[in-house]
RNA sequence: GGGCGUUUAGCUCAGCUGGGAGAGCGCUACCCUUACAAGGUAGAUGUCGGGGGUUCGAUCCCCUCAACGCCCACCA
């Protein structure tokens, strides 16, 4: 019979994303309704640069993201998904920067501020919204209407009403502090932002004068010999045997002969160098602490730009590297360098500009952060806030537990300006939410803002606040604050746990007192296929969009989320990508499948008493696979819920049923058609809709042939685990047949029978409800095996001799082929099967006969054991009988 | 220096509270069988990093060694 079919035999993928994401926009699908939970769910974004190209990492972001938010939504939750983009201070200013630099040949000095921030609201108008048109590519389900930038008008208002807040309780403070300065940026970064890499430099021993003793010279080793100029002290550790006898005693600084004193100060390592210690507070964390520690003053040699300043004349101007050789020539001459040896060692590099840093005193903009850090920290070890897995709050306690003051204030233009304000007359210094325009202690008009931003996570660690309208009152009606917040689960990668995690934690917590999430979900860093990470020096990025294009957004989401689990990496290989588009396109022709007898389908299923076995067995095993995935996504386990579905669509539905479908669907009997029509509709239906979480493209489109587009699935129910479906008994039988199968199919290919050839069978079995079920099914195996005719008897039948067969725990199997086939042949696979089984049976046997197992083991675990040697004797039987026939 | 993690089939990884080693991809042979060659059927492949211990029993728990990776740390 020929059955038409008028759908194309790939699955048109570009053609179904561009058609349904308009349809779920215009069915205003991502907007939250409510559902049967009566709670809502709420996902905030990560929200990407504006400068950013979307990257397998927003990649893997939108899918796990949307596929919880759409997995919940159909659960019935009241789901809001909250998109936006951040404005990404630092990379921001660079990129328009150069821009500016490459088209005009100007710095933002020549333009002004006001002009700089006007061309960069300009280059963000014409190019921030790049990476969302990509994200919708990937059919992410958020509601656009609450899309923020975060230097929109609310995140402005929550960042000035937080700084107000924090300032007047005292926990922003200014201080002349020791900081990381980046000479490329000119400004200062927080500790987080720099990372220290292994560098080759020298290790060099230089030689202190002691002014009251010329016979003694102190010999000093450093890895920055051009810092000498700020030394303000040389410290030796008080216990120090060799040189405790110089404290209060004073060195002369080779160079530039500054008498500087000798300190005893406990910090010095004995050990480590040479035991004596050059101070130079002004330039190194340690030694700065030292310096306060002993009243030493600070000597600054450094301008904003890294070079040197007056204060080191001979290196003035120079950059560090070059005044290093510098400094190192004119000790050469003086006589001052004993030493100078290979030596390698971190130092701290710009995250973002990749320079070396460095330690610069300046006045800056701090965070007291001991109390926030704290409520954060207990937040999770209440259980109130929890890490999928679990073993992430270890990363998020370690920076807790051990809480610095966080440098908030930057030295740039494009960002949340510091909301602080001095007056010229007075010096008042105050903070303010609005826009003041006199001092408020003397009313004098001469006043000015403090020039530097925020950093760029201090608005991103109010996001959860300000998305949702805070502190504005009616923007937060509107946005449904109280309903939204907190968010219910946060997804993001592990390298921002710190820098965001905890940030939000820390401010969520301080304004509402209640963790801004409820579970955070820490997703794996996508690296190439051998484990590394994807750069662009490396050259080994994979474009997300690239794979969109080649492969379909579904077969793109599917492979990250089969590749999402608790893990940590996940080694994205293309070829990986192309597997999971073979099984989206298996799914669309297993529905071409389908398809032709959908007008036959009727919408409800028939009375049970009206199922035949197979249709029990189908609906048995779809109702495992719901209640496993259910389960797994619950728990973030993608990579769960992805085995589970593709292991029922590939291997149950499509291998089995459907082949078991054929015999019917092309017969005579009008009344079992339609039942099996419906059947095939009735589990197509529970399939796309378990799968449309993680494919929603593809489940959209099949669903709009099922549905006749009458509804989307997109706001479907979820297909929940039902105990009347359950059905052990047919699922053991159906695994026992479908072994038969296998094993005839077995010795088909043993005798390399070709599928043409037709075949008898004869089945030997003392299972009598496994007889009645094959006996049931005897008409499919024409379609399975290509059997022609045969006998299913019990086990003391009269066998056939010399016969092509095989034999599991249960059954016999014979093909009567006596004279076709090469006997020695036959008698070898048996043998072998033999060997195999023995050794299997040895293995419990051993068991059964070690009294300590018999004494020790459980119950239940002896009778499992008893259990398998019984069904490996009977195997071993049959096994042996037919080998006799052979004699 | 401190901490975390990884080590299971050629590759990427799963294996829950200990009880017969799994998946996908790849590979081999045969097959264009009327949903699908982006397919089908059958098949091969592992001293579960090394050593020790606890236990009737260890891929799983404990100790130890090794290799690799990541994070943190003040550049003597």
């Amino acid at each position: 019979m020929e059955i038409e079919n008028n759908l194309p035999k790939t699955f048109d993928s570009e053609g179904a994303e561009n058609k349904w994401y308009q349809k779920w926009l215009d069915g205003q699908c991502f907007k939250p309704r409510k559902g049967k939970q009566n709670k809502t769910f709420t996902v905030l974004m990560p929200p990407p640069n504006v400068t950013g190209k979307l990257h397998m990492g927003h990649a893997l972001d939108a899918t796990t993201q949307d596929a919880l938010i759409r997995y919940k939504r159909m659960k019935g939750f009241e789901t809001l998904w909250i998109p936006g983009t951040d404005h990404a201070g630092i990379s921001t200013q660079a990129v328009v920067e150069k821009l500016i630099y490459k088209q005009e040949k100007k710095t933002r000095h020549d333009l002004g501020r006001e002009e700089f921030l006007k061309r960069v609201w300009e280059w963000k108008e014409q190019y921030g919204s790049e990476i969302v048109n990509q994200q919708k590519k990937m059919g992410v389900s958020c509601d656009w209407d609450y899309s923020t930038f975060t230097l929109d008008e609310a995140p402005n208002k929550a960042v000035k009403k937080f700084f107000v807040m924090l300032y007047n309780e005292g926990l922003i403070y200014q201080s002349d502090y020791i900081v990381n300065w980046d000479p490329i940026l000119q400004s200062a970064i927080s500790d987080a932002e720099v990372e220290h890499k292994e560098v080759k430099g020298f290790f060099y021993h230089l030689k202190y004068k002691v002014k009251e003793d010329p016979t003694i010279e102190l010999i000093i080793a450093t890895t920055r010999p051009e810092t000498i100029f700020a030394d303000s002290a040389v410290a030796v550790n008080p216990n120090d045997e060799r040189f405790k006898d110089l404290i209060g005693k004073t060195a002369i600084v080779p160079i530039c002969n500054r008498e500087v004193p000798i300190i005893g100060d406990e910090h010095v390592d004995i050990e480590k160098g040479t035991g004596c210690l050059k101070v130079t507070p002004g330039h190194d964390f340690n030694d700065f602490e030292i310096g306060k520690r002993n009243g030493l003053p600070i000597i600054n040699i450094l301008n904003k730009d890294g070079s040197f300043n007056k204060n080191a004349p001979e290196i003035e101007g120079l950059k560090p590297k070059d005044a290093r050789k510098k400094v190192e020539e004119i000790l050469l001459e003086l006589g001052e360098l004993v030493e100078k040896k290979d030596h390698v060692h971190p130092v701290g590099h710009g995250e973002r500009s990749d320079e070396i840093v460095e330690p610069m005193v300046s006045k800056q903009w701090f965070v007291n952060t001991t109390a926030m850090a704290e409520a954060a920290v207990k937040a999770v070890e209440d259980g109130d806030m929890t890490f999928f897995p679990k073993g992430w709050e270890n990363t998020y306690f370690a920076w807790l537990r051990n809480p610095k003051d966080w440098c908030i204030s930057r030295q740039l233009w494009w960002g949340h300006q510091i909301p602080v304000y001095y007056c010229k007359k007075c010096d008042h210094q105050w903070a303010s939410e609005g826009d003041p325009t006199e001092c408020i202690q003397c009313k004098d008009k001469d006043i000015f803002q403090d020039p530097d931003v925020l950093d760029t996570w201090f608005s991103s660690g109010l996001w959860p606040l300000s998305t949702l309208g805070w502190p504005d009152e009616k923007a937060m009606a509107e946005k449904r604050f109280e309903d939204f917040y907190p968010n219910s689960t946060l997804i993001t990668g592990f390298d921002i746990i710190f820098f965001w995690v905890a940030r939000m934690m820390m401010m969520g917590m301080k304004v509402t007192n209640k963790p801004p999430f409820q579970h955070v979900y820490i997703h794996a860093i996508v690296r190439d296929k051998q484990g590394r990470k994807m750069s662009k020096s490396l050259g080994n990025g994979i474009d997300p969009l690239d794979m969109v294009k080649q492969y379909g957004a579904d077969a793109m989401r599917f492979t990250l989320a089969a590749g999402s689990g608790y893990n940590r990496d996940l080694n994205l290989d293309p070829e990986r990508i192309e597997g999971y588009r073979n099984f989206v396109n298996k799914l669309w022709n297993a529905f071409r499948f389908v398809h032709p007898f959908l007008d036959k389908a009727k919408d409800e299923l028939p009375v049970k008493s009206e199922w035949h076995l197979h249709d029990k067995w189908i609906l048995a095993e779809l109702n495992t696979v719901a209640k496993t995935m259910n389960e797994a996504m619950d728990v973030y386990r993608f990579d769960d819920a992805c085995s589970e579905i593709y292991q029922f669509v590939y291997e149950k539905y499509c291998s089995w049923y459907i082949e078991l479908s054929k015999n019917i669907l092309y017969g005579n009997d009008e009344k079992a058609k339609v039942i099996r029509a419906t059947m095939l509709k009735y589990c197509f239906r529970k399939i796309v809709t378990l799968l449309h979480p993680i494919v929603p493209f593809i489940t959209e489109e099949i669903w709009g042939y099922l549905e006749n587009e009458k509804s989307l699935l997109a706001v479907q129910e979820y297909v929940e685990f039902d105990p009347g479906l359950e059905n052990t008994e047919v699922q053991e039988m159906m695994n026992k047949f479908i072994e038969l199968t296998s094993g005839i199919r077995n010795i088909r290919s043993s005798v390399n029978m070709k599928p043409k050839d037709e075949i008898d069978v004869k089945l030997f079995t003392d299972d009598k409800r496994l007889a009645k079920f094959v006996y049931e099914s005897r008409h499919f195996l024409k379609d399975l095996a290509n059997v022609k005719s045969g006998t299913i008897r019990n086990k003391a039948s009269e066998k056939p001799r010399r016969s092509a067969s095989l034999a599991t725990t249960h059954t016999e199997i014979f093909i009567p082929l006596e004279g076709i086939i090469d006997l020695n042949e036959q008698v070898n696979r048996i043998k072998k099967d033999m060997e195999k089984t023995q050794a299997e049976y040895k293995k419990v046997e051993a068991k059964l006969s070690n009294t300590n197992f018999m004494n020790n083991a459980p119950e239940e675990v002896r009778q499992e054991v008893k259990e398998k040697a019984r069904l490996f004797q009977d195997k071993l039987t049959s096994l042996t009988q037919i080998l006799e026939s052979f004699q």
